[in-house]
DNA sequence: GCCAACGTTGGC
DNA sequence: GCCAACGTTGGC
């Protein structure tokens, strides 16, 4: 079992918004980048526990947990021409995008901003804190712990 | 809305 | 395969 970090911009997708999905469960699609793409493909398995991260807004930060219910699959998006996700260059044979199903697990009593993680010495390794543009990311098991401490 | 950091594209 | 130009992310 592995720690994720999932970012959303909650205007267009918050963590609100899966606790009211039916089964508080939704796909995680428009994922467009390589190296997200890749992690989501190659890497996050059922059962795997994802921090949900909260981008472009008042109070930036992690703000509670989901967990992977279905692994990855070709991401319909991509297929859609409608979609603003739509890729001309996948094809059914070979998907170039993927997705996984998320569920809602909790919300955090408070956010764990941006702010105290980068003041936090233990925090410093964090993907989010190193490389910030990477919006599906591994966290550790003790950034996990820690940030769940955190937030309770 | 600005802008720094980083990713992607495309000419050569 | 290099690298300049351009596009996007995301904090502030």
């Amino acid at each position: 079992m592995q720690y994720w970090l999932f970012k959303t911009e909650p205007d267009e997708y918050s963590l609100q918004d899966l606790a009211n999905a039916p089964q508080q469960t939704d796909m995680w699609d428009g994922i467009r980048n390589y190296q997200a793409r890749n992690f989501l493909r190659d890497k996050v398995a059922e059962g795997d526990r994802v921090l949900m991260y909260h981008s472009q807004c008042k109070n930036v930060g992690v703000v509670g947990i989901a967990e992977v219910v279905r692994a990855a699959y070709a991401d319909p998006a991509q297929f859609n021409q409608e979609s603003k996700y739509y890729d001309g260059k996948a094809t059914l044979e070979s998907p170039r995008w993927f997705c996984v199903d998320i569920r809602f697990v909790s919300q955090f009593n408070q956010v764990v901003s941006l702010k105290s993680i980068k003041a936090h010495p233990e925090l410093q390794q964090m993907v989010l804190v190193k490389q910030g543009r990477l919006s599906v990311q591994p966290v550790t098991a003790q950034e996990w712990q820690l940030i769940e401490h955190l937030g309770r």
